[in-house]
RNA sequence: GGGCGAAUGGCGGAACUGGUAGACGCGCACGACUCAAAAUCGUGUUUCGCAAGAAGUGAGAGUUCGAUUCUCUCUUCGCCCA
């Protein structure tokens, strides 16, 4: 029997595909729009399985989908700024610019390997000046509504890498990238003003049905709306200190109050500056980073001063005031008040500096005297040693109303306090979109007209330097505005904002006027299914987002808030790992083993290796499975059935040898079946049989696929596929009527199409179908998938005992005819009342019987 | 510490709104073909039991005629936040 020869056909319809442009997108108002994206990759050298699954899971809805008549946009395109370039060409002593390209070059063929159905006319990279000329123009217009501002900060500084980190890339107190502990360092930043729609960021939550609920509470945690007051507590000890604002959610604790604690950055501290021990402090407190992660987790310490805070409640109640490491400056005004009975941070510090604790919340069923001891009580429960406050409900009622004794007396103010900080973009890096910003000898801002864009990013410049290599740039940042010099700045846009509205520049990739064309725009947006990793939940979400808002604030023809309908966050692609003897990771084709219990060196069969978990692949690791020698051995059908194929597409996969092959075999045997039915369909056998059966089946396996589709359940789909073969297998040898069987062959491969698409064109191929013009989805007869019988199953008392298959829609007498006339089912009921009948119509019968 | 989610054969996993648990695949076993092996094809495969039958979806309870599915408590694991 002829093989299957992948190489050949893989090639035929891939070469077919392109030069027919099967895959072009055009804007056709007549018809029903789907833009389906996937997020894009960043070109670091080669494609890995993480990028063949997203692309895999896209790529079959966005086949789906245009096979149900909707006009789809299907594009791709690079994330082409960032520093893995920079390092690789500082390495290398290449330029990022060459790297990239070629990068972008092999994984574009990789990809074009997969069989995606991608219009290639559509591509956009994001370090081409095509692209970031409009992000710079962009960048103006945000700057123009004042939705960019500059300001003196403290970021987290990366000394390794010699760049500033947003808070999410520092990851247990390091950077992302290099590791590298991560230190305080204030800087002059470009910021976007991401804290204006919090709310609307918050709200539009609410309306992305489509998004994983998981997703969304992330989001909601992210931006952390705490509803509270601001309270003013008189201060003594010092004449230049009359007051501090304290932002706090628990007003209601506020007779519990034992301290005050001020961030080290709040303007008060330039009282203390002359202090040598506040000096120290400081010192100590810069060597924590400035996460709220590594806050929490470093050890609490305070510096006393010598000024009382009076209690707003009770001002014959004093307390110390400190400067303490966890206090954010960023969190409400910089300061607190510490309330020891219930926070336990609050508790430690308070014992730590042997402070009073004062409990006023207790334990609603709790009797008696309440106090805390090691364990701060936080739960709900009833307000005491609180004067006025004493037995109100804790914290629903006591708060609010305590809010509103404070604002009666004009001591606080009820606020809303959001967690999301503004979003700093500046990047002491050169492998970036430069910011359209100068300086004139005044050092004042100057935007740099319009005329004058792009700013390109200077070529061939020694990377080798420490710091940002722009800086050294003494004839690139030379300017002339309205003829005065001015300096350029040399800080880039955080990468961040190039995949923030790409989606965007995916509506009109050719204009070279405008970012986007409004008209495009409003006919593709929003993205009504995107796919990518859920590793980006918060981050480049809450970005797009917030690009979404800020383009759409003050500008009336856009009208458009959410980028995203729908989301789809899909799991890794994970693989065994190995070590050596000597705790080498060793890669899977390092290794042989051939009971698959014991496992060795290939270069040195004697020496073991240690079969480790299965991770997630990473280089690092060593375990990953490169997606292109695959492709080679197995072709690119088999790869995308198997990627989908073991695990629903939102949880992880694992990588094994014997899965893909399965679906390389799977693909084989489909194709013996394949000949055997061309066979039987060329043969002059009419055979005028019915074939009921065949018509049912398909249309149940037609019914089936399509629902399984729209809910992402591929793995499920793979299994239907082993069904209808399984089924077809058989059924081809039973007589059959020759033209239902063409019919309904024909609808199953449609159906395989999206996953398959190279084995079901040269299949419909073969049966004289046109693949090229377009091929629609299969329509149901939802009448013939009622079959004559039924499976029935007869219980006595809730068990099963016997199933029978009897006409459809048969009535409970009738069933319970032949449950008397059956022998075993009779002896188990012989002299027992029945004492309850459940009918379930078509499904089954339960005898409720005494024992 | 908080939030969210998960737990089903040797393994990955299926099971529509509470109605035949284990689809489908892997692995394994046996058989056919072969001098032999690979490949391929066929049969079987939750556990206990020769069988009839019984038990069974992390553990324990509850609701129900009936629970993998709903409720509560607990255990373990994962993810996110702190």
């Amino acid at each position: 029997m002829e093989r299957y020869n992948f190489k050949e056909i893989d090639f035929k319809w891939q070469k077919i595909w392109e030069e027919k442009k099967v895959h072009k997108s055009s804007i056709d108002k007549s018809k029903k729009k789907f833009y389906c994206l996937e997020m894009f990759p960043y070109p670091s050298g080669k494609i890995h399985m993480g990028h063949v699954r997203n692309y895999t899971i896209g790529d079959i809805l966005a086949r789906y989908k245009k096979m149900q008549d909707f006009n789809v946009l299907h594009p791709m395109g690079w994330d082409s700024f960032g520093m893995p370039a920079e390092n690789a060409a500082k390495q290398n002593k290449l330029d990022p610019k060459i790297w990239t390209e070629k990068n972008i070059d092999t994984m574009k063929s990789q990809l074009k390997k997969l069989g995606l159905s991608i219009d290639w006319d559509y591509e956009i990279s994001t370090c081409s000046d095509d692209y970031y000329k409009h992000q710079q123009k962009l960048f103006l217009d945000l700057y123009d509504k004042g939705l960019v501002y500059k300001k003196e900060n403290y970021v987290n500084w990366d000394p390794v890498d010699e760049t500033v980190l947003a808070n999410e890339q520092v990851i247990d107190g390091k950077g992302w990238r290099s590791g590298a502990i991560v230190e305080r360092k204030k800087l002059s930043q470009w910021f976007f003003k991401i804290s204006k729609f919090s709310d609307e960021l918050l709200k539009g939550l609410d309306n992305l049905n489509e998004w994983p609920s998981k997703v969304k509470t992330m989001q909601k945690n992210w931006i952390g709306k705490s509803f509270g007051c601001e309270i003013d507590f008189k201060i003594i000890g010092n004449d230049n200190i009359n007051s501090v604002n304290v932002f706090t959610t628990r007003p209601d604790t506020l007779f519990g109050c034992s301290f005050l604690a001020l961030s080290i950055d709040h303007p008060f501290s330039k009282f203390y500056e002359k202090d040598e021990n506040f000096q120290i402090f400081k010192e100590e407190c810069s060597k924590t980073g400035t996460t709220e992660e590594a806050i929490a987790q470093a050890e609490k310490l305070g510096f006393k001063t010598n000024l009382m805070a009076l209690n707003p409640f009770d001002s014959q109640k004093k307390v110390p005031v400190f400067f303490a490491n966890f206090v954010l400056m960023d969190y409400g005004s910089g300061a607190i008040f510490g309330s020891a009975g219930h926070d336990q941070r609050d508790l430690d510090f308070a014992k730590k500096y042997d402070l009073d604790v004062i409990p006023v919340v207790k334990p609603l069923d709790h009797k008696g005297e309440f106090s805390v001891d090691n364990e701060a009580y936080t739960g709900p429960g009833i307000i005491f040693n609180s004067k006025f406050l004493d037995g109100l409900k804790a914290p629903d009622v006591s708060v609010l109303k305590a809010i509103e004794i404070l604002e009666e007396k004009k001591l606080g103010k009820k606020k809303v306090n959001f967690r999301l900080k503004d979003w700093g973009i500046s990047r002491q890096r050169y492998w970036g979109c430069p910011i359209p910003i100068a300086y004139n000898k005044k050092n004042e801002i100057i935007k740099v007209p319009e005329k004058l864009l792009p700013i390109r990013l200077p070529e061939n410049i020694e990377l080798n330097t420490k710091g940002n290599p722009l800086e050294h740039q003494k004839e690139w940042k030379k300017i002339n505005i309205n003829n005065n010099s001015c300096t350029l700045e040399t800080d880039t846009l955080d990468t961040f904002v190039d995949s923030s509205w790409y989606f965007l520049r995916f509506c009109s990739p050719k204009n070279s006027n405008e970012p986007f064309d409004i008209d495009d725009v409003k006919y593709w947006m929003p993205v009504d299914q995107y796919i990518g990793g859920v590793e980006h939940a918060i981050l480049h979400l809450l970005y797009s987002r917030f690009f979404m808002q800020a383009i759409n604030h003050n500008n009336n023809d856009f009208n458009l808030t959410e980028p995203f309908k729908g989301l789809f966050t899909q799991g890794m692609v994970c693989h065994e790992t190995y070590k050596d003897t000597k705790n080498n990771w060793l890669s899977p084709d390092e290794i042989s083993t051939e009971d698959k219990i014991n496992y060795f060196k290939k270069d040195n069969p004697k020496e073991k290796v240690i079969v480790g978990p299965s991770e997630s692949m990473s280089k690092s690791k060593k375990n990953t499975i490169d997606p292109e020698e695959i492709i080679k051995n197995y072709g690119s059908d088999a790869v995308r059935l198997f990627i989908v194929s073991d695990s629903p597409p939102e949880k992880d996969i694992q990588w094994s040898e014997e899965g893909i092959s399965a679906c390389y075999k799977f693909i084989q045997k489909l194709w013996t079946l394949h000949k055997n039915i061309l066979k039987k369909i060329n043969s002059s056998d009419h055979d005028l049989s019915n074939n009921e059966n065949l018509e049912r089946y398909t249309n149940e396996f037609i019914d089936k696929v399509s629902t399984n589709l729209e809910k992402f359940r591929y793995n499920v789909i793979v299994a239907n596929f082993y069904e209808i073969y399984n089924f077809l297998s058989k059924e081809i040898n039973k007589p059959l009527n020759i033209s239902s069987l063409r019919k309904n062959y024909i609808d199953i491969l449609k159906i395989m199409m999206p996953f398959m698409p190279h084995y079901a064109s040269e299949c419909l191929n073969e049966l004289s179908i046109d693949t090229i013009k377009k091929i629609t989805w299969p329509k149901i007869d939802k009448t013939l998938l009622k079959s004559k019988t039924v499976n029935i199953v007869v219980q006595i008392n809730g068990k099963k005992k016997e199933v029978l298959e009897l006409q459809n829609d048969v009535l409970e007498s009738e069933v319970m005819n032949i449950i008397l006339k059956n022998e075993k089912l009779n002896n188990l009921l012989d002299g027992k009342k029945i004492l309850k009948k459940i009918f379930v119509k078509n499904r089954l019968i339960n005898l409720i019987i005494n024992n």
